[in-house]
RNA sequence: GCGCGGUUAGCUCAGUGGUAGAGCACCUCCCUGACACGGAGGGGGUCACAGGUUCGAACCCUGUAUCGCGCACCA
């Protein structure tokens, strides 16, 4: 019984019965099939093998092994997150380094989990809340509501993570690790008290980013200044002491007029010297402000005058605190106006506000104008509105380790690639600002702090209250409770979900105060994969955590991924509905085609423009690689032993029990196999083509040119894809791997052998071919294998490149070169003969003999060697013979072509019926004849070329001339034929 | 305003001083025993523009245009 029959089940069939009889129990075949399907059908497969990885343990790490360690830590993605190309192109890579450390022999660390994601969830379970219940989470109260996240964490989170398997990530998922685990909020707890005791974080009422929607503060880097189009009022107000003179100030936020406390000039400003010092009359609520001058003022801008309300703009704060000026807030937390003295404003919407207040202005002869104005307007990251500048008691930290960070990737410690990021983090690092880590919501870690009980209402009340003014006993900092709990009160925040996220590559690794193996075996991690919008958010913060509270540099190398765009360039969006998503795409080309098309375009240039055939492209190359398998599977067995079906289901697709025999094909028959531990450190996948083995075995300088040929250049494929990793040239890799199977191994090598598949084959051909076939396709198979993991895996077993029981995945690379001899020979004939034939197909094509086979050649001083090849030849080119005549004498007219090989002649008699060929020949012409008639005719009429498009017209010419040169190349061969 | 990146075939993109490339799309022929998710052949580019360096420039330098991104300002 051979391949054919046992690989006639339809995959889909068997694997099905597989996952059926996943508890052992005896496998049998379907009903008999003559063939293998003949298109790959990535979707059972798949998950066939990542069931079988997961059941074989093949991602879990062991830091007590005594290979060198290689660690990679996800970037956490929300756990309310959904699967984006995004995290497909940054997850992808990441396994593609996981599985490439593998093949070297390394223990490999990819360490998962999820992030809470403060707002972004809160938001979700508040949505919910409302739409089912019709409550807001402070109708529940903060416990119930932090049950009700919990469940909605456990129903619905990680959905991602279940599609991250879909995509064949090869994540130690025994240790998944959540920010809100105890374990790990223990971190973040024991960090914020040490930073505390530092002296690092204190609390403070400052101006900071105010959401009014998620109501709570936010970091400078959560707001996203957006360009808008606004409107400019020019307003004026009274002087004081001056009855009927006025100042003119411009502004684009008049709703907040009523918070006005003075109006700035610069003092330099010669149109204002004699202003400074005097008094304005404020509209509403009436009242008298000074006027100051503030260097701060641009003079150009405007009028020069500059209203100061300072409760809601940060400029103007800071000029309020220089001239000691009253602060008004006349803003609810929600963005409504809160002004009691102005009742028709109080209440309303800043933004309704707003056209009231300007018509309130014009209504007292206080417009002047209203201009159209472009501004950047910061936005909440989050709810997508405006931010407010707004004052509030808040918890901030200076950041630790700045120096140690910024030189860490100054000097290569941490090396970002591209490197041009290096600039970006530089710039920042240099420019920190504190800060702003407390939030007013709910989910997240809750500061560790507690006041006294009877302190706590005036800490409330008492605006102007610091936490510094409390006595040491009246506040407790720890990551425990006081013990006389009752008598004290927590604070109320939570820490931004940020200050979890940048303890993440050591708090997924030990616990506060263990002594870790992993942590030892595993920290610092080697590889950092992720998108540059989030290196301030999260890679310098955690360079700088590293430093602070693990000794060291938190990961080696920083690559950061391109951002993937619409075919518009525009970002993909929800809103947008441009995101097509990963798991349709998955269904339909398969995670290995979505893998590999994504590796192809993406991680080169800078953004990428996403389109879908990029991802059929990877499709069809997997498919390319299951038909090159299959090929060889129908050629069938060659020296190789008999199959037998396997006794057990394992879960593991059936594999030939003397799967070992394929594996030393050209070695000795009947000699063992060599069965090599799980443990060993390097058991060669596929011995090379034996060059020593026993009596039959083929010795490689017996090989013929095509042969050896395919050997060197998979040799140097395994080279260039080790320089290329090197250098993490991620889309090079996929083209050197595609070019090889495709150009190289199809296109050529599987061409020129064929011959040797025949029945009418030498069995040493047969051998010869089938065995370089195997030590070629096993290896690349394991060079593919980290791109594409599920068909490698499948087709390794499927041709017993590995043994059963044992994984692809977890084979080392050889380091060893197939090649044992000089091929050097060898290659320029193979490379000559390639070359030749192309000329020949030309010949042919140019004849309109493109898709004949009775065409026949003469070369004329061939080299020697080439007898034994002619027969290749004419098979690569389609030709019913090619005749070595040094004596040739072309008749005159007969086609040629110089070749490296010789001059090559394609004589056209007994080719074609000479009667018919001048019968078609003619009717062509006069077929030609016709269009260029039209085509003159058209030309020649007047109007045509006056009034159609100049491109138009430029077509036309040029279309007449094809037609002409056509005529010419008929005549000729028209001539040719008598 | 400062900085970074891009501009190469109809499209998406490679290409670090030596004859302009790939995939897709297009045209012609072919369901030939691995593959039509395929094979053979073909057309198509003033490498954004202008200077400069060089024997030689898509590539290095200078400037311009244009698109995108980041930072700062924005009354």
């Amino acid at each position: 019984m051979g391949w054919a029959v046992v690989l006639g089940v339809p995959a889909a069939c068997w694997i099905e019965r597989s996952v059926l009889d996943k508890g052992g129990g005896l496998w049998h075949l379907g009903p008999p099939m003559s063939e293998l399907p003949k298109a790959y059908e990535p979707q059972a497969v798949e998950a066939k093998w990542y069931a079988a990885w997961m059941d074989g343990k093949c991602f879990e790490a062991d830091p007590a092994s005594a290979k060198e360690g290689y660690s990679i830590v996800i970037p956490p993605p929300n756990v309310t997150g959904i699967l984006h190309l995004g995290h497909v192109l940054n997850n992808a890579l990441q396994d593609i380094l996981a599985r490439r450390a593998r093949q070297q022999g390394k223990e490999v660390l990819w360490l998962p989990g999820t992030d809470h994601a403060g707002i972004a969830t809160q938001t979700k379970v508040e949505r919910q809340l409302r739409d089912e219940e019709g409550v807001g989470r402070r109708d529940v109260g903060r416990e119930e509501f932090l049950k009700r996240v919990w469940q909605w964490k456990e129903k619905h989170g990680g959905i991602i993570i279940q599609q991250l398997k879909r995509l064949g990530c090869s994540c130690d998922w025994s240790r998944e690790r959540f920010t809100m685990d105890a374990a790990y909020s223990k971190w973040v707890s024991q960090v914020f008290v040490d930073l505390f005791k530092q002296g690092l974080i204190h609390r403070g009422k400052r101006m900071v980013n105010w959401c009014p929607v998620s109501l709570t503060a936010l970091s400078d880097e959560e707001v996203i200044m957006t360009p808008q189009r606004s409107k400019l009022y020019t307003m004026r107000y009274e002087l004081a002491d001056a009855a009927g003179e006025y100042i003119e100030i411009s502004t684009t936020r008049p709703e907040t007029l009523m918070g006005d406390t003075a109006v700035a000039v610069n003092p330099k400003d010669p149109r204002y010297v004699n202003h400074v010092g005097r008094k304005v009359k404020r509209p509403f609520p009436p009242a008298e402000i000074p006027i100051i001058a503030d260097e701060h003022v641009d003079l150009a801008f405007g009028t020069g005058a500059l209203k100061i309300t300072p409760a809601h703009d940060k400029a103007d704060f800071e000029i309020g605190v220089r001239h000691g000026l009253e602060i008004i807030d006349v803003l609810h937390p929600d963005g409504r106006i809160h002004c009691p003295a102005c009742p028709d404003l109080d209440g309303l919407d800043r933004f309704v506000a707003r056209k009231k207040a300007v018509a309130k202005l014009e209504a007292m002869g206080l417009l002047i104008k209203v201009e159209e104005y472009d501004n950047n307007v910061g936005f909440s990251e989050r709810a997508h509105v405006p931010i407010e500048p707004r004052i509030s008691m808040q918890w901030f930290l200076k950041y630790p380790c700045v120096q140690q960070a910024a030189d860490a990737v100054a000097n290569g410690d941490i090396k970002f690639r591209p490197e041009r990021w290096a600039k970006t983090y530089a710039h920042w690092m240099e420019n920190l600002q504190d800060w702003c880590i407390s939030r007013q919501l709910w989910w997240g870690h809750q500061i560790p702090v507690w006041y006294r009980k009877d302190k706590f209402a005036a800490l409330r009340d008492a605006e102007s209250l610091d936490m510094h003014d409390l006595g040491a006993g009246d506040i407790h900092v720890g990551v425990d409770a006081p013990a006389d709990a009752a008598s004290w009160v927590r604070d109320e925040d939570v820490m931004d979900t940020w200050f979890s996220s940048w303890l993440w590559p050591f708090a997924t690794m030990a616990e506060v105060g263990e002594e870790s193996p992993t942590l030892r075996k595993f920290y610092p991690t080697c590889d950092l994969v992720t998108g540059p919008d989030i290196i301030f958010f999260w890679v310098a913060r955690m360079i700088m955590a590293g430093f602070q509270f693990a000794g060291g540099v938190p990961f080696k190398n920083v690559y950061f991924t391109t951002i993937i765009r619409d075919l518009q360039g525009r970002k993909m969006s929800k809103s947008l509905g441009n995101s097509p998503d990963p798991i349709d795409l998955m269904e339909k080309y398969g995670a290995d085609g979505l893998r590999f098309g994504l590796m192809r375009i993406a991680p080169v240039g800078s953004d990428v423009r996403f389109d879908e055939t990029s991802v059929e492209e990877g499709r069809n190359f997997a498919n390319k690689l299951y038909n090159a398998c299959r090929f060889r599977q129908m050629a069938g067995e060659g020296n190789a032993g008999s199959l037998t079906l396997p006794e057990r289901n394992t879960g593991v697709p059936p594999v030939r029990e003397d799967s070992a025999s394929r594996l030393s094909a050209l070695e000795t028959t009947g000699s063992k196999p060599v069965v090599h531990d799980r443990q060993d450190a390097c058991p060669p996948v596929n011995p090379p083509i034996s060059a020593g083995a026993g009596a039959g075995a083929l010795q490689q300088d017996q090989l013929p040119p095509y042969h050896l040929d395919i050997i060197a250049k998979l040799d140097a494929l395994a080279a260039g894809l080790e320089e290329s990793y090197a250098e993490y040239r991620f889309g090079e890799i996929a083209q050197r791997l595609y070019e090889f199977l495709w150009s190289e191994f199809c296109d050529k090598f599987l061409e020129a052998v064929k011959l040797d598949l025949r029945e009418s084959a030498t069995p040493e051909a047969r051998a010869a071919t089938l065995g370089t076939f195997d030590a070629v396709m096993s290896r690349y198979l394991q060079l593919m294998s980290p791109y594409m993991p599920h068909i490698t895996e499948e087709l390794s077993a499927r041709m017993g490149y590995v043994r059963e029981g044992e994984y692809l995945m977890q084979q080392v690379l050889p380091a060893t070169p197939l090649l044992t001899v000089d091929a050097a020979a060898a290659q320029a004939r193979a490379a000559a003969i390639y070359e030749a034939a192309g000329r020949m197909r030309n010949l042919k094509a140019e004849y309109k003999m493109g898709s004949r086979k009775d065409v026949r050649f003469v070369i004329k001083s061939a080299p020697a060697w080439l007898a034994d090849e002619s027969k290749v030849l004419a098979l690569l080119v389609g030709a019913a013979e090619i005749r070595l005549d040094s004596a040739y004498e072309a008749v005159k007219g007969t086609p040629a072509a110089v070749t490296p090989l010789g001059e090559v002649y394609m004589p056209l008699e007994g080719l074609i019926d000479v009667a018919a060929e001048r019968v078609r020949l003619s009717k062509e012409i006069e077929r030609i004849e016709l269009e260029v008639k039209k085509c003159e005719g058209k030309l020649g009429n007047a109007s045509f070329v006056e009034r159609a498009p100049p491109e138009v017209v430029v077509q036309e010419t040029a279309r007449l001339a094809e037609w002409h040169t056509k005529l010419q190349q008929l005549g000729e061969m028209l001539a040719a034929l008598t």
